[in-house]
RNA sequence: GCCGGUGUGGUGAAAUUGGUAUACACGACGGAUUCAAAAUCCGUUGCAGCAAUGCGUGGCGGUUCGAGUCCGCCCACCGGUACCA
């Protein structure tokens, strides 16, 4: 055995053996269990960073895990490769898209096999290959032909300068994040899918989810957001036009005093032909950021229509004012106010002095809004025949009286939107609608699919080429000329249902059920918390589709998930002469002065910038702050990156990335092979006689045997894996001051070397694979089985008991296994720092907890 | 703003069901080895104090024999907020 450890030696021949034997290409078998154990899938962006490491680490070492259970495993991978990066990337290299993404999957993938993750890269697929997108084009057309796909007019980010659409990213501070220009809001068709029809599916099977972190179910049960409600009509005094609201808090109904719609309303819009300031107004609505977070930190803004509309119970005359905080796009797109007992609407109310009422108030007490609305729900006043209902009698009786008047109805309302799918961008999969001549839009027939994606383009940052290219969209249809949709999908779209197509990813349908449902649903998702709401929505809203459609039998597509917190780093940047931010990557960063916090007061990069450091972010592209792992992986090996990665913090908390030790994993490795090395290089041992150990042999053997059990509680139901490598480094700081004399020692050092070789085997699988043959196993480790408890050897004949003074620790005792309370009770008062601490007391009472404390409570 | 999370030594963190606060590791310091250094090994390391002991888990308050853990209020930071993925 080589004295040294190797590592860049040792992992290039396991990782050619795992490549020659195939060992982890996979194929359905019903003789065994089966696990489907899934990492989210990288956007292919040119490196790896630290945050796939984390992810593919985590989701490597459960797969390991379950592989030595005995299970058939399936851990596949691919590339989620449409994307908004890969134009930016174009633009600035004056290049095409294409070529860019498959140059970055080659890097990548070569990057996760020195890694040593075992995927079985026969499944790999990449979304922006026709033979993937074209299976999502055809269940969009099916989608649409079920009654779940629509059009409407939506608003999207307009850069009048560059002449193209926004994502929110690149609108920075309302402006345009390349030429800085004011960014418009343009209303344009787009496409949408129902998700809001299954809301109620997606909503009550969280409750099924029971692996899932709470966490996350409670986010999405607020992001779907069910609320019971009442929508009613509002007359539009001396007019026959109305306009529809909804609110949940019906019970203040009786304190409308004005309402407000949005200013894209079309009353708005009529109103504002003769009011200049109107329609002045309105136009400064058009362009306002739209985004929820913009939306909640904008200033309040409202102009009075001058109509008045006709309150539906008190009949009284209310003014209807255009407000810059309601959306036409969203709900009905006009609200009531009630500023009595809305902190928005009495602000408002106050900004532009209209009135404000008082109508509910608290159980106990008189109602005071002279500083702000009195919000909680409490009993109806001033408000005729409601006067004394609670909320849910006000609600009822409301309900009533406006159903029966036929003004308002009760109704379930949810926070969540329709899926917008449209992207006027180049690099997505092409929306597979058409347009003939005479204006009507259908699917794209199915013998015309896939709708392929050019890529041999050039891109100027302007136009999608798609659409600059006016023949693209030209085809016929039915013998008719027609015209391609020319925006693309939402890359939403192919991460949710790429899950699914792993299990047959070459079938010639969109997947092969048989297969889908022997693997599915999946028994392990990881990936980062940010994607609790959308993606993870999305991903179980497309399971139900492929459900309803005949394709899979589940009713969700994971069955636990484990959310690994982000990876942190520290972000810099500075602003060059045209004003944009550069933001400078960590390695480029020399760090001047810190405080006395450590935190960094002054920094320069490398070509003497001064930089505006902005603290720890995710690591992302846009802030440039990412961290390669390729420096540490050539420099020290995959096992102790691994290894650091899962020690340095449990896989769900944030982890602050900082440039500390990773030469700790290494050490530790190193001591392992060296314990290995010096012991195989004695010679064989002999077989273990358990029942001729020593006091000090059982003693150790017990701490083996404790670790075996926790370490497999660690990794497989508490997910820390952190603390199941602290308590293997525990066992080894032992095992390495172990005594060697005797057969019997050799043996027992054996016994455990071979076990925690094993254990330690899902973390660093190279250095296990290695260190399992030299300690004299035949075959591959991946072949045997995970270490069991000898739970004889963890009978302990004497225990610690801890004694505490009215909660004060003052003594630690021994006692016998088998010891009464009272004989516990007894030892624990007799001991000298307890005297101290109860001389001259009376003991009051003694708490015993079996076999761990004693509490003596005096005074 | 709203929704979710996090806050413990110089640092990453542990304490699983309310029961020894700081396991394991990093760093630092001291020592052994060495011509010297690296590597390795041994020891010390929450704060104050000579010690006895006291204090100590973001802040304030509460429940309990006992609180890092439960409850209330507050602060700071991180993620999401529907076109980054």
């Amino acid at each position: 055995m080589q004295e040294q450890y190797l590592p860049s030696e040792i992992e290039a021949k396991v990782q050619q053996h795992w490549q020659d034997k195939k060992t982890f290409e996979v194929t359905e078998d019903e003789s065994k269990e089966k696990y489907y154990c899934l990492s989210m899938f990288p956007y292919p962006s040119g490196r790896l960073h630290m945050g796939h490491v984390r992810n593919y680490t985590i989701g490597d070492v459960v797969a390991r895990y379950q592989r030595l259970q005995g299970k058939n495993v399936l851990q596949p991978i691919g590339w989620d490769s449409f994307g908004l990066p890969a134009e930016n990337a174009a633009i600035k290299n004056k290049a095409a898209p294409a070529p860019w993404t498959y140059e970055n999957i080659d890097y990548m993938k070569n990057q996760l096999k020195m890694l040593g993750f075992g995927y079985g890269w026969s499944r790999e697929i990449a979304t922006c290959t026709p033979e993937y997108y074209r299976w999502e084009q055809w269940f969009f057309t099916k989608l649409y032909e079920k009654g779940l796909v629509y059009k409407k007019t939506s608003s999207v980010n307009w850069c009048p300068n560059d002449e193209t659409v926004l994502a929110n990213e690149q609108v920075i501070d309302g402006a345009c994040w390349r030429c800085d220009t004011s960014v418009e809001q343009k209303e344009i068709p787009q496409w949408f899918i129902k998700i809001t029809d299954y809301a109620d599916e997606l909503l009550s099977d969280i409750d099924k989810l029971d692996e899932w972190p709470e966490q996350v179910k409670t986010m999405q049960r607020n992001w779907i957001g069910r609320s019971e409600g009442i929508e009613m009509t509002f007359q539009v005094a001396d007019s026959d036009e109305s306009f529809d609201i909804y609110t949940t808090r019906p019970d203040t109904v009786m304190g409308v005093t004005y309402v407000a719609i949005a200013g894209t309303h079309p009353l708005a819009e009529k109103a504002a032909a003769n009011n200049p300031a109107l329609a002045a107004f309105i136009e400064e609505c058009k362009n306002a950021d739209t985004t929820e977070a913009a939306m909640a930190a904008m200033e309040k803004k409202g102009v009075d229509t001058g109509l008045k509309a006709i309150h539906p119970l008190t009949g009284k005359l209310v003014p209807v004012w255009a407000a810059n905080f309601v959306l036409m796009n969203y709900g009905t797109g006009a609200v009531m106010s009630v500023p009595g007992h809305d902190q928005r609407d009495y602000e408002f109310a106050n900004k532009y002095g209209l009135e404000i009422e008082g109508v509910i108030k608290p159980v106990d007490g008189e109602l005071d809004i002279s500083e702000e609305a009195y919000t909680e729900k409490g009993v109806l006043f001033n408000s005729g025949e409601f006067d004394g209902l609670d909320f849910q009698a006000a609600f009822d009786a409301i309900d009533a009286k406006l159903s029966s008047e036929g003004k308002g109805k009760r109704q379930v309302n949810f926070r969540l939107r329709d899926w917008g799918v449209s992207r006027q961008r180049y690099w997505g999969a092409p929306i597979p609608m058409v347009t003939l001549a005479d204006g009507s839009v259908i699917p794209t027939p199915e013998d015309q699919l896939p709708v392929v994606l050019p890529e041999d383009v050039v891109m100027d940052g302007i136009q999608s080429p798609i659409k600059a290219d006016k023949e693209w969209a030209k085809t016929t249809v039915n013998g008719q000329e027609a015209f391609k949709e020319t925006d693309t999908f939402d890359t939403f779209m192919e991460s949710s249902w790429y899950y699914a197509r792993y299990c047959s990813p070459d079938a010639d349908q969109m997947l092969d059920p048989a297969k889908a449902n022997y693997w599915l649903p999946v028994d392990q998702y990881i990936g980062g918390i940010e994607h609790a709401c959308m993606h993870l929505l999305y991903f179980r809203f497309f399971h139900k589709l492929l459900r309803d459609i005949g394709l899979v039998d589940s009713d969700e597509p994971a069955k636990r998930l484990l959310t690994q917190g982000m990876v942190l780093a520290d972000a810099y940047y500075y602003t060059n002469e045209k004003g944009a931010r550069v933001w400078v990557a960590p390695s480029e960063v020399k760090v001047l002065e810190t405080d006395d916090k450590g935190r960094t007061t002054k920094a320069v990069d490398s070509d003497g910038n001064e930089l505006v450091y902005t603290g720890m972010s995710k690591m992302s592209k846009s802030k440039n702050n990412g961290i390669d792992p390729q420096e540490m992986v050539d420099k020290y090996g995959a096992d102790t990156v691994r290894l650091f990665m899962m020690f340095a913090a449990p896989p769900e908390l944030t982890l602050e990335w900082q440039e500390s030790s990773v030469e700790g994993a290494h050490r530790f490795i190193k001591r392992l092979w060296k314990l290995a090395h010096d012991h195989v290089a004695i010679g064989a041992t002999v077989a273990l006689d358990v029942k001729s150990l020593d006091n000090n042999q059982k003693a150790l053997r017990r701490e083996l045997h404790k670790t075996i059990a926790k370490v497999g509680d660690d990794v497989e139901r508490r997910q820390m894996f952190n603390t199941a490598i602290a308590s293997i480094m525990e066992l080894m700081n032992k095992l390495q001051k172990a005594p060697t004399a005797t057969e019997q020692d050799r043996a027992l050092l054996n016994e455990a070397l071979s076990a925690v070789v094993r254990l330690l085997y899902p973390i660093i699988p190279h250095t296990s694979f290695s260190l399992w043959n030299e300690l004299g196993h035949e075959g591959a480790i991946e072949d045997s089985l995970w270490p069991e408890v000898d739970e004889a050897a963890l009978v302990e004949d004497s225990k610690l008991i801890i004694v505490q003074v009215n909660g004060k620790l003052r003594a630690k005792i021994t006692v016998p296994a088998d010891a009464t309370k009272e004989q516990v009770e007894q030892t624990g008062l007799a001991e000298e720092g307890v005297q101290k601490h109860t001389d001259g007391k009376t003991v009051r009472k003694v708490i015993y907890v079996p076999g761990k404390l004693l509490n003596i409570v005096a005074n």
